[in-house]
DNA sequence: GCATTAACCACCG
DNA sequence: CGGTGGTTAATGC
């Protein structure tokens, strides 16, 4: 498959450049086919790259010296992340694994600084990305603190269907019920149990290895 | 009561 | 077979 093609499916932004642009992040992007946990950015390393989840599922973690794990979200296809650490030009602050096998993208770092120098709605679409991401965790901190398990499941897959953030997804997605509790913080049984009572409700269906979503507004208005 | 960890075991691909 | 997920028992808040 090509790249242009790829990119203009995979990647909101580059429709908005123009032709010189577009030709130099052909240039300069590479895809690779990578394994389930394959770490794909390592805490620690300086950011050379913005990265792309073109397909699968990915997700920014980080653990601690007794091996406990925090997931801090997960980015499904059609989402670009990492551009924290290469705005800033320091280390990465999180690993970035790939949950399953996952096709991932990397756009070079100082193309990406050249976008950001001269095409206006590159800068567009990051402000917006931004202004999404924020609201997005914003609304984690609040449902962390105030939902039942249930409800904080919910929410957690809803993120992952943000529409903003990860365009054009189906409604399913492959995860394990473990990593969607990593990412919910809970137990793998109750995440099990907040599922079969979510799809009681009729707003997913559990299957093996994967979740269809059935009702996503459904899902974000559960528990409220 | 409710959630968590740990352990088993059955099932799926 | 390895990965996933149902279940149960022991323990903690």
């Amino acid at each position: 498959m090509n790249l242009s093609r790829v990119l203009e499916t995979h990647a909101a932004w580059f429709d908005l450049l123009d032709d010189a642009q577009q030709a130099r992040v052909l240039r300069d992007t590479t895809i690779a086919d990578i394994e389930a946990g394959t770490i794909i950015e390592h805490k620690g390393a300086i950011a050379s790259a913005w990265i792309g989840v073109l397909d699968g599922l990915v997700k920014v973690s980080v653990g601690n010296a007794d091996g406990k794990m925090a997931s801090l979200t997960g980015v499904p296809s059609g989402g670009w992340i990492g551009e924290g650490s290469l705005l800033k030009r320091e280390a990465r602050k999180y690993d970035i694994i790939a949950l399953r096998r996952s096709t991932i993208a990397r756009l070079r770092g100082d193309t990406f600084n050249w976008l950001l120098d001269g095409s206006i709605p590159f800068n567009r679409f990051l402000l917006h990305q931004l202004n999404e991401r924020v609201a997005q965790f914003i609304g984690k901190a609040e449902h962390d603190r105030l939902l039942a398990p249930d409800a904080r499941v919910a929410r957690c897959l809803a993120e992952l269907f943000n529409p903003l953030l990860y365009p054009g997804n189906s409604t399913r997605l492959e995860i394990t019920q473990e990593e969607i509790g990593y990412l919910a913080r809970m137990s793998r049984q109750r995440t099990n149990q907040a599922l079969r009572s979510l799809e009681a409700a009729g707003l997913l269906k559990v299957v093996y290895g994967a979740v269809e979503v059935l009702d996503l507004d459904g899902l974000k208005a559960f528990g409220t």
